[in-house]
DNA sequence: CCTACGCATTGACAACCGTCAGTTCAATCG
DNA sequence: CGATTGAACTGACGGTTGTCAATGCGTAGG
């Protein structure tokens, strides 16, 4: 754990009450949280979102040039998210000739699913 | 369903090997997108990430003179991220003199992660 | 009252984000 | 080769975000 665990509340307590219960930290490790709120992050845009949603739903690759009529974007803006998503891990790409296709990567929304639950 | 579905695909097909699967569209309507994004949105800072976590797995309500000194960060930062929380419909908070306990709301979580899984 | 305390708000600032028009690039076709 | 096509990249722009110092505000104790 990264973050360090205070044992000792607080030194001023003015009135006999305790606060709260005493000692209260996350055991979820820095790492794990960067890495979660990394993903979270990149499912953070309604775009992106749905996006994640028709690759997932789509069990095999999809064309980028089905995606972008799907949403009132620009190509490159469509682009972008794509890009978004495949830095944080949650789609990869491949190209076939003229077309890339996407697709989502297995178990890289995992952790943070388990996490949620 | 709001995005238009764009029954026939493209209109210059140059080859005539099919680009991919005729129709893709997102059954996630766009409201529901939208509504989940935003609480990713919320839990895509690992600060927010992990002050989730410390109050999900702490049953009742903390009080922020816990959960400041857990993070290296400016008490009005973390009360800021505690901000952005309770926006998002995340957290609630709750007075009692001179304290401010934040507790998770209930199934705030569970349309994102019933969707994640 | 007056002071101290816990927390929220404000203002400021650099960094980042979402979007588009324009351009580039690789691949395919004629 | 030259032209076209699908997709990524670039530059630019307004808007948002994360952070802190400083301040405000309500409550409790003396």
């Amino acid at each position: 754990m990264s973050i360090d665990l205070e044992l000792t509340p607080k030194t001023k307590r003015p009135v006999g009450q305790p606060c709260c219960e005493p000692v209260v930290y996350p055991d979820v490790e820095r790492e794990h949280a960067t890495r979660m709120a990394a993903v979270a992050k990149a499912l953070g845009d309604p775009v992106r979102l749905q996006l994640i949603d028709v690759l997932r739903r789509h069990a095999g690759k999809v064309c980028v040039c089905e995606l972008v009529p799907l949403f009132d974007l620009s190509q490159p803006t469509v682009s972008h998210h794509l890009k978004v998503l495949r830095q944080a891990g949650l789609v990869g790409s491949e190209r076939q000739g003229l077309w890339a296709y996407y697709y989502v990567i297995p178990d890289a929304l995992d952790e943070l699913s388990a996490w949620l639950s």
